[in-house]
DNA sequence: AACCCGGTTGAAAATATCTTTCAAAGGTGA
DNA sequence: TCACCTTTGAAAGATATTTTCAACCGGGTT
């Protein structure tokens, strides 16, 4: 039983081209030492890597043959041979993309043009390791059922609830019927209302925010087509949730929270699911849309005189 | 002797990058008639061919193991093997070469892929193009003013609001006394009690957002030093604005309202003035944090696995 | 035509590499 | 502390690659 699930997980992310050093960053926390100690010289050298035999690599890391095989696995290959093709592959692709110097965490005394430009950096990589992570199959199911839902609901606390309001404001806007709930126990009692046809999404980050697992089982307790947008796909969340969208996990710095990265990974994940939604319902989105900015004109003043 | 000495040896020992195909045609004429049949189906399609074992490969093109290794080693590399990693190297350089079709529009048929990309495209060239317009002396000032202030007051609505409430939290993880305004008459009425010393931070894309102009007005002539974030510097509310902090517009269409954008620009800059002022207040910042990480742990699950 | 000979080829053995198994080491909670 | 579960690597087992070697082919000579 647990092996099946553990297979299906590692299945459900086919055999990443470029998306490597994002996958190692996600599925790092799930895995055991020496595993992480082999993903880290992975992502840190594919070249060098590339380069090695399980037996090098796994006395590279100081390691066993077996782990080596164990971590390819994890990161969604069926086996070394195959995981050391992608590495050639991506070492080819790195070797294309001229790689930047603002690599650099942010330190205390950085001058402020300094931060600027590596936070604008690392955001942009947090886009492109979400944007090459996501599933796009899990992505166009939780489309289609948030396109025909008759309501949604989208629990999220702390940084992820501001998530949660981002996409209930924009649904709203196409004329949809959601509601962001930050309160738990709110929550909950709104989940109990909901039935078979209805939509509820959690955002959390760490996969394992009670609060808002609480109402996301809920949901899917009574029939509702659950969805989990979470850093952590083998958290508990993805436990009660129909259909699961990962979010990339930056690594981060004593200054720099990872909530600011998980919040710019999690907002383009939701505005692909609206943009999914704005395009199946087009019909009644467009007018709907076009009708709030018409709204909303009055509350501008008239003119920059 | 500019000309590449490394190419014109390339028979003997250096591993072909991406020329491969080239040294195929030269190659050619030397080769033997089945030599010449896996020479063929490498260079026809090297991400096909990446994928076979030499046992594959001699039987797709109805060779011998040991005509496809000798194949390999008359290309230049030791062995099969090595020739399969540069083929994996080649498939994945050939990928990368198109991706320019993502600079369109998103339209309503486009699949959910291209929704993706197109997305993440959008919002990394939105932070590239925020990045490069901030102002760094201006944010700097902003810092100094934020870092040293009694209260820091934020107003935003719709929108904006997220933002407002995104720089509030974070600002209160460090210590800072900080609270986000939504509702226009409560902002005033908050507005009214600041004083000199206090920092009044207006947020709003267009610039001419009334409910976030009376409150900044306000906080303005009572002395507060005010800043706006906006994407519109030459609009109403930086009339009342001390500092100005400037937030890209990018191109919206249909079905990407410009409220996407403008968020993500938004985050960037408040992104960055959280950090400058996490800076200064080092000494006090860094162990709140430290421990706000801390109390929120128990809100977790115990075990992820 | 029959023969020889250098070059070409593939079957199978030899080797290297990868995968699996399993028992010991390490850690965790009762 | 002990029992139990997880993690780990050594070694056995399975595959893939390389090497070996004898058969084969084609053309020139007797």
């Amino acid at each position: 039983m647990t092996h099946d699930l553990k297979e299906s997980f590692n299945a459900d992310s086919p055999p990443a081209p470029a998306a490597l050093a994002a996958k190692v960053r996600t599925l790092a926390p799930s895995m055991t030492r020496s595993m992480q100690r082999v993903a880290e010289a992975v992502a840190g050298d594919p070249a060098g890597c590339a380069a090695l035999t399980v037996t090098g690599l796994a006395e590279l890391t100081g390691t066993s043959e077996a782990t080596v095989v164990r971590t390819a696995r994890l990161l969604g290959y069926p086996g070394y041979r195959d995981l050391r093709l992608a590495l050639a592959g991506l070492a080819a692709h790195q070797q294309s993309g001229r790689a930047p110097s603002v690599t650099a965490d942010i330190a205390v005394d950085d001058p402020i043009a300094d931060v600027v430009a590596k936070l604008a950096y690392d955001e942009q990589q947090t886009l492109a390791d979400t944007a090459a992570g996501l599933d796009t199959v899990q992505l166009g199911a939780a489309v289609a059922a948030a396109a025909t839902a008759r309501r949604i609901d989208i629990y999220g606390v702390g940084a992820s609830s501001l998530v949660g309001q981002d996409l209930a404001q924009k649904l709203a806007r196409i004329g949809l019927i959601s509601h962001s709930h930050t309160d738990p126990h709110l929550a909950v009692t709104n989940a109990v209302q909901l039935r078979s046809g209805d939509v509820a999404i959690a955002i959390t980050h760490s996969g394992s925010t009670v609060d808002v697992i609480e109402p996301l089982r809920v949901a899917f307790d009574r029939g509702a087509t659950t969805i989990a947008i979470t850093g952590r796909p083998d958290g508990p969340v993805t436990q009660y949730a129909d259909h699961v969208l990962t979010t990339s996990t930056a690594r981060e710095s004593e200054l720099r929270p990872a909530a600011m990265s998980s919040r710019t990974s999690q907002l383009l994940v939701v505005d692909c699911l609206f943009i999914g939604v704005a395009q199946r319902t087009y019909e009644t989105a467009a007018p709907a849309l076009a009708a709030s900015y018409e709204a909303l004109a009055h509350r501008h003043t008239p003119r920059p005189r």
